[in-house]
DNA sequence: TAGAATTATCGGTTTTCCCTATATCGGACC
DNA sequence: GGTCCGATATAGGGAAAACCGATAATTCTA
């Protein structure tokens, strides 16, 4: 049995004549009397009764050509789903995202990314770098947004732009006084930090050229699960913390309690790319979405491309 | 697009693996490499990510490999259909027969047919003979029961049986005194005749040697729709009629009022016999329902074979 | 670094499919 | 009754495809 044959039948049983369904399916008529008979000898039974003056079809002919009818259909079905997807910028692209970057990237891009690719679907997700690197293995996500170096023969990866690091105290934190902030203000400056596995909360320690964190303990219970939470801490006067750049925005403009400083040290960023399989057959999609995600960053970044 | 092409891809989705999928296909796996290629080229869209590790499947991918698998259950379902029809004896024989044979010949076969061909269904129908030899023609029943001669050229008939006729008239009728009614007695006696298009009624006028129907005009409102409304007819002394063998068994039982009689006559019977297309492919089915209605026939009529 | 596992590629063979030409059959027309 | 027309079936040869075995290429494992 096979696509065409059931073509073939599904033309005869519409016309009744073997001759126009061969017109009808770009063939001679040899050609498809001999696929039918192939087909009804293959099933072992009769699907038309044919004198020299007129094709009929059988009870069980009747049958079998409503499901071959349903069966092109599908098929069809198929042709046009992938033609909706040949568009490698159509279909669902599937961002995952580190948390403290997430929330304060995608506001400054989806709207210019539904104006420039309208047809692309994006689906985000937020967790932590390990949590997406999963995913990513899985398949689950099509690229990892993320800032921690990842293992480039396990994935391929675009570096992207460097945000820098903001340092957000109280209004009436000991800081207020100085004019800048140095390196030496930082080291070991005790910080309020996310809980483990995200990566900020490293990015920060090393900031600070602090202990690492297994040997703190102490200050296991201060380790907050989101960037707002941190900075209602720092804003009720709990600590300081270090902020990325994007993320500084909405603070300066909204929370009166905390104050934002730039900091004077020129490794005080990280550095932001995606990490995507290699093998990962949308390449063009991907593309499309970084360039729109460049274009639309502030200029408090740094673009590396 | 190929149904074997489809299942290609169903089993690499099932195993994510193309030497596996291979094997359960029985091709070598460069072939079937081969072929989800080509299906890929040929939709212009990646079905299965993969690497020299590991294969997944795409999105896309995905909703294809759902409708391929709706595709082959449904090309299974074909097969089984025609599986379950290949014996030719199985599958509805559409038999038409004429309402002057059909209630009393199909009450002598029905239950020899169940217990002989039990996997055969029968679906019966009662006409009139121009209205069966239609209804052949439009392939909506597979074989017409009829005593009239067919053009052969556009039928095949096999001779099943002759069937004699018997007179029948009332208890206080003037046959009652005779011993024995002859062709004379018959000769232009006035019978009871079934209404236009019943072949009995040709029959029995061909037997008492009547005008031709469009002569009599006056009788024409003493035609009756059905054999048995005729007997009514006799039963209340309305007038004689004739009736074949196969429906007098019943009224010699039943019925006080109606002397039935043999005839003289050698030549007082009508022939029945099946007509069916040429072309009919089940043959085998006619012919295993034929043997048993011989088979189950009384001797009161002439088996022909 | 060798070996095992896995997919992709290559060359040659077999099978399938298709076309043209022709046979065959039934009906229509003269 | 003979001839032509319309329809399906059959035959032979050529083109396309599918298939296989061998092997390359790549990656993980030991």
């Amino acid at each position: 049995m096979n696509l065409r044959d059931l073509k073939y039948v599904v033309a005869v049983a519409d016309s009744s004549h073997f001759g126009h369904a061969a017109e009808r399916c770009y063939v001679s008529q040899p050609t498809l009397s001999g696929q039918i008979k192939k087909l009804e000898d293959e099933l072992g039974i009769t699907l038309f009764e044919r004198t020299k003056r007129s094709v009929a079809i059988t009870p069980v002919g009747e049958t079998i050509v409503a499901h071959a009818r349903e069966i092109l259909e599908q098929a069809e079905t198929i042709r046009q789903l992938a033609q909706s997807h040949q568009d490698p910028l159509v279909g669902p692209l599937r961002i995952g995202a580190i948390m403290t970057l997430s929330p304060y990237l995608m506001p400054l891009i989806l709207k210019p990314l539904r104006e420039r690719l309208p047809q692309m679907r994006l689906v985000i997700s937020e967790e932590m770098t390990e949590t997406l690197l999963e995913r990513l293995r899985k398949h689950e996500i099509d690229a990892a947004l993320i800032a921690t170096p990842v293992d480039t023969s396990e994935f391929a990866t675009i570096p992207l732009f460097d945000e820098p690091f903001w340092l957000a105290h109280p209004r009436n934190h000991p800081f207020q006084e100085k004019k800048a902030i140095t390196q030496k203000d930082l080291d070991n400056t005790e910080l309020l930090l996310l809980s483990e596995g995200h990566c900020l909360a490293d990015q920060a320690m090393e900031v600070c050229h602090m202990k690492a964190r297994a040997e703190q303990g102490d200050m296991a219970d201060l380790h907050a699960a989101s960037l707002e939470t941190l900075l209602q801490l720092v804003g009720v006067g709990f600590g300081c913390t270090l902020v990325p750049d994007l993320a500084v925005r909405g603070i300066r403009m909204n929370d009166k309690d905390i104050v934002t400083r730039r900091l004077q040290q020129k490794d005080a960023f990280r550095r932001v790319y995606p990490a995507f399989r290699r093998s990962f057959p949308r390449r063009q999609a991907l593309d499309a979405f970084i360039e729109v995600l460049l274009d639309n960053l502030p200029d408090t970044v740094f673009r590396l491309s």
